[in-house]
DNA sequence: TATCACTGTCACATTTCTGTGAAATACTCT
DNA sequence: AGAGTATTTCACAGAAATGTGACAGTGATA
């Protein structure tokens, strides 16, 4: 489960402890020491998760916490929040301010790649390793196969990784740009329409086993994924 | 089963003593006294084991070993405990900070043998000695022969190690760069695509027997070694 | 030294995948 | 029904990934 980490720290002995540790456990990682630096980073190069400091010179850290959840691109990015402070308040304030989780410095490796990991398999379930199955649809990552009733399916790339995010994201309307961002990656430039034709391509892989009902058009909105008949 | 075995352990003597048993019979061993040197070691050159004592100067062994498995470097490296203590919450917290194996000194240099023997059995299985057999293709790594169907197969150095390491770990795609590092060996630089290139070379000396279909293509992802048709 | 097996890299061939425009079809609302 | 969207479907050209054969360098061996 690689990531791509950002550390929003001004104190630069720990942002490089940060960067160590996290790279160190397999994690790419990039470092920011204020919140603009922070912001121009995120513009290049939108990553996984973001780390950021309770205390930041000029902006705080809840507000830039603040600031990025209202931002779409960096709405839902999961977001750990440092502080040196021990005050229930801040917790709470911290999680308001729709951070994912909240760690008292100082805090041991082990414990920070442990909250991580938990985190992104909260808010990026397609970014792990586990088999999903849906009404006998089953996507397996490791393997990187697709079994529909235990007959493998083949598959192209694109479509392989529209049905995991599909298939980790049910039951819920993904609009095209969503799904650009999420499956193609953000920073990607092509048509909307494009969506279309790997929905089809996709359903028509499903068709044979009956599968392809599970994906849904909703008019107006996007597409769904759902094991809900309708 | 020659593995490079990598001894942490800060007293001389015993370290000297376990050096010398484990080289008679037939392993090579490094040898460190801190944390810190095990570092340095492990960076220049990754043991296929790790024998870790306890108690160290400076950082203690769980802690150290906490560190070897969240790298990623060395987080599929096996590591077994040394102690003195008997108590059996020791024991505990060894296996949980990921060890793979605990003893309690002194032991006889026959157990210690036979423990790793069996560490390395479970969790290196390329290294073992154990014939694999998929499908007809056997490879046998003490002779290190491959048989199709009983007959005798013509293959190069490089080949059968990727052989024997797809036989290991079947069914999961393995990415081009994944391969370098099992197969080639960390630390070394080459071009991923040279990977194709001896895939090639062992599909070739394997279309003799029909058995190339194992060795399956994941467009955009890597190599599959695959006892399932498809 | 000559020979031989093996390796890594390259250039080119082949296969597969992708994005797009356009036409066909479906849906919604009046 | 008919106008006005929104989606589906298709075919295709360009792009990208993989397969393949050749080659030169290396080191071992005789």
């Amino acid at each position: 489960m690689a990531a791509t980490i950002l550390i929003v720290e001004d104190d630069p002995a720990i942002r490089e402890l940060l960067s160590i540790n996290l790279e160190s456990s397999g994690h790419r990682t990039m470092a920011a020491g204020s919140a603009e630096e922070a912001e121009q980073l995120i513009q290049a190069n939108l990553p996984d998760l973001i780390l950021l400091d309770w205390m930041l010179p000029g902006r705080s850290g809840p507000q830039f916490a603040t600031r990025l959840r209202d931002n779409e691109r960096t709405a839902d990015t999961p977001i750990i929040m440092l502080t040196a402070r021990t005050d229930e308040n801040d917790r709470v304030t911290g999680l308001e301010v729709g951070a994912d989780d909240y760690m008292v410095k100082p805090f041991s490796p082990r414990e920070l790649i442990a909250r991580i990991k938990a985190v992104l398999r909260r808010r990026k379930p397609q970014m792990t390793e586990d088999k999903v199955d849906v009404k006998g649809l089953v996507l397996d990552p490791v393997t990187h196969r697709v079994y529909a009733n235990d007959q493998s399916l083949a598959i192209g790339p694109t479509e392989f990784r529209l049905l995991h995010f599909f298939m980790t994201h049910p039951e819920r309307v993904h609009s095209r740009s969503q799904l650009l961002d999420k499956v193609w990656g953000d920073h990607v430039f092509v048509e909307e329409r494009t969506v279309d034709v790997h929905i089809r391509r996709l359903r028509s892989v499903l068709e044979a086993t009956g599968h392809d009902g599970l994906i849904q058009t909703v008019r107006g909105s996007g597409y769904r994924f759902s094991a809900h008949s309708d």
